[in-house]
DNA sequence: TCTCGATAGCGAACAGTGTTCTCTCTTGAG
DNA sequence: CTCAAGAGAGAACACTGTTCGCTATCGAGA
């Protein structure tokens, strides 16, 4: 342990890399061809490796997937995050959601093929306190987050959903609160819920092609329901979906920007 | 061409019944391990045939996946036919619509392996026309037929959704409208496709696992989140939610009862 | 009743896969 | 300088989808 600190590294560098080049390998497989077409052989073939070698850095097939889908949940909380934290300064509430779930559905785009990797079926099970499952939940994180902190703040109240809530419905939620550290009543619960349900079903069905195909854009689609969703869960404040809506959604930088924030996982971005 | 039509069947009943057990055999594999445990040797071994006596009935593994979703997809089509026709005598709209979401909820449950199979991920592209988009758009038809049938009832007034509606969305939904041949207002249909949105979205979260994982029960989420939407479009009388959730929801036979109505799909249900 | 074309099925083969061995070379630490 | 640990090669095994050629059988027309 002499000068280990800058030279044993070096060897650890090298399989770091060769792990990175392996997983970016992997992606461009999976990108043409979905996860079907993500053979080892293949990999090994594109490096001018050895099957056999890859398994120095990965046991099976499986966990290479599963680092794929881990890799892929970080990217997007790492969007996700970095678009929250750009949009602190506004101080219309509604609109700190909308480009919240703006940037949701634009990583969601730019990373197609990861995307149907983390909310496709689960074909392989991943055990508890996965790496997968931790990114998967700061992801989901940010979003709870947002909607918390509107009710918090009095932006939104979701009073009127208590009598929706049967006793049995209310005690899980207060449970689930308790055991997320939440500190929100279970009708905000229930209402994080349901605007949660309503971005990932609306994502869902339209990138798995499963909205009315004769639309040829669902920018405006998505930002009226995410907008709508709120308003349900009481946001107090009228909004003026025109205006609201108005800038091109597509010129927003929020989320490229900050793709590189974290080398741990801008691999995944590429 | 004397009596053929007697005896010529006989050969054609055979090839049908050939390829029925075909397809269970198949269904029965991708029920214990997934859809990459299908696999045609597996299947040709499970019935004592050779791989290649398979292909005298199906041109490519894909193309038996494909049968395999088209058959799901009719049975879900089915299932939820038969309970909105058992609803339809319910003067109460809203526990019409709750009867047909709960249906299709049941639908999922009791076939997770074809609902995984249907709403994962496209890995083979289905053309157009296929049997597998018709059986799909008779599936989700029945829901938006309940919900166009509460609005023309004048149980659901969408009327303030139209508010949210930007001039193009307008004018897709509209065109929508006139493609689908339903005679309805864009807010109507902006309203069904938030309705749909989240009953897709909460079936794809509890079934691949990414709602609370401390809820032991979903049951009465879900009756909240589907009796909430409608209120969300406007249905315009107060809901009861204790009261209406209050039938214990896995007694209904609703579903159980019309899987054997058309022969041609139940060999999917069963 | 006899014959003939269509059909079902078999068996071998090819190319591809994940995975596991054993064996060799290189590298970095003592 | 030595030597253990790591990286990689290469062969092999069991499996997959798919194709091809062969052989029975079966049903319809003569």
């Amino acid at each position: 342990m002499t000068r280990m600190n800058r030279l044993a590294p070096r060897r650890e560098r090298l399989r770091a890399a060769t792990i990175a080049e392996i997983k970016q390998t992997a992606r461009d497989q999976v990108a043409d061809g979905g996860v079907a077409a993500l053979s080892l052989r293949g990999v090994a073939r594109a490096m001018g490796m050895t099957p056999s070698a890859l398994y120095r850095y990965f046991d099976s097939h499986d966990v290479l997937i599963n680092e794929l889908c881990a890799d892929a949940f970080g990217s997007l909380a790492d969007a996700l995050e970095a678009a929250y934290a750009a949009a602190t300064d506004d101080p219309d509430w509604a609109r700190r959601w909308l480009l919240l779930a703006r940037a949701y559905r634009r990583w969601a785009h730019t990373h197609r093929t990861e995307y149907t990797l983390l909310f496709g079926p689960r074909t392989l099970e991943l055990e508890k306190s996965d790496r997968c499952g931790d990114e998967m939940h700061r992801a989901t994180g940010v979003l709870f987050r947002c909607l918390i902190e509107g009710i918090a703040a009095g932006a939104v109240d979701p009073s009127h959903l208590d009598g929706q809530l049967r006793p049995g419905l209310r005690a899980q939620l207060v449970a689930w609160g308790v055991d997320e550290g939440a500190p929100i009543s279970p009708a905000g619960l229930a209402g994080a819920l349901i605007v949660w349900t309503q971005l990932h079903g609306f994502l869902s069905l339209e990138l798995f092609g499963q909205l009315p195909p004769t639309f040829d854009d669902f920018d405006d689609l998505y930002d009226q329901q995410m907008l709508d969703a709120i308003v349900r869960i009481g946001y107090r404040h009228p909004i003026d979906f025109a205006s609201v809506t108005a800038p091109s959604p597509d010129v927003e930088p929020v989320v490229a920007g900050a793709a590189t924030a974290t080398p741990a996982t801008n691999q995944a971005t590429a």
